[in-house]
DNA sequence: GTTGATTCCGTACTATAGTACAGAGTGTAG
DNA sequence: CTACACTCTGTACTATAGTACGGAATCAAC
């Protein structure tokens, strides 16, 4: 038997306020769920949705972005050039903003040895290094 | 001789808005230059501070972070645990975000391969898998 | 079948990150 | 030495992403 929530549930069990899952509706970034009555039901995959986008936004996608990123999915093999452009285009940002975190880190851990290891230089601020490089 | 750039040749080289300029120096988020008569003159270090504002940003870090992580220098040895500490937390969270962008990555490329295989299976929503197994 | 928690809708408010603009002053190139 | 592009300060406006709240309706447990 598959659970249901109502929206407070939900709320709970995705760590967002209520509020906020309605204002994502009203916003069109998730759907209305089934009512029955006058109350909202959702299953159990809106938690994965709503992590999945709050996630999102803190890796530096937007709410619009995070809706796209949800969205992208195979309804027909007609439209499927479409989804695996869309789907490179993602993939290649997110490979920059890998590349990048990892430029931030290599930075950060070049200041951390220089407090083990005091004879190293240090520049006044180090980490304004991180992207000189081909960013 | 060292370049120096008025607040309109700055915006440029950053990409930004004069008003975005302005607007970082009075939330404190870029201190305030020297000033010859009225005018502000930056040195052409800040171009890249900016642009490391703007990126960090994009991956996910809000104004009030990126200064913080513009802020991490090691100013003298007693403070030098203090800097450690700050600095392996964004070590973590920087890992972190790597991780997941490396599941959203593969998670895009499954969809795409759906597109040139198509008798892979695929769930409704396929990105949704990305972050099941331990985010 | 009443009561208390939860949900409903709509509207208003907040925080963050800018953007726009008015009106005065300044710098510089011809 | 003047014209005009640029800068100054201050205030107001905008977009995005929520948050809060009033007052009515509903659900569920006792």
């Amino acid at each position: 038997m598959k659970e249901r929530f109502t929206i407070g549930k939900l709320a709970n069990a995705s760590d967002v306020n209520v509020e906020t899952i309605r204002f994502y509706e009203r916003k069109g970034i998730l759907e209305q769920p089934n009512k029955e009555g006058s109350f909202r039901y959702y299953p159990e995959s809106y938690i994965l949705k709503i992590r999945f986008i709050k996630r999102s936004q803190e890796l530096g996608f937007s709410l619009k972005e995070a809706k796209e990123l949800l969205d992208l999915r195979i309804k027909n093999h007609a439209k499927c050039s479409d989804v695996l452009s869309k789907t490179e285009k993602k993939i290649n940002e997110i490979d920059k903003k890998i590349a990048d975190l990892k430029k931030m880190k290599a930075s950060l851990k070049n200041l951390a040895n220089c407090c083990v290891d005091e004879t190293q230089p240090l520049s006044e601020c180090p980490i304004l290094e991180c992207f000189i490089d081909g960013v």
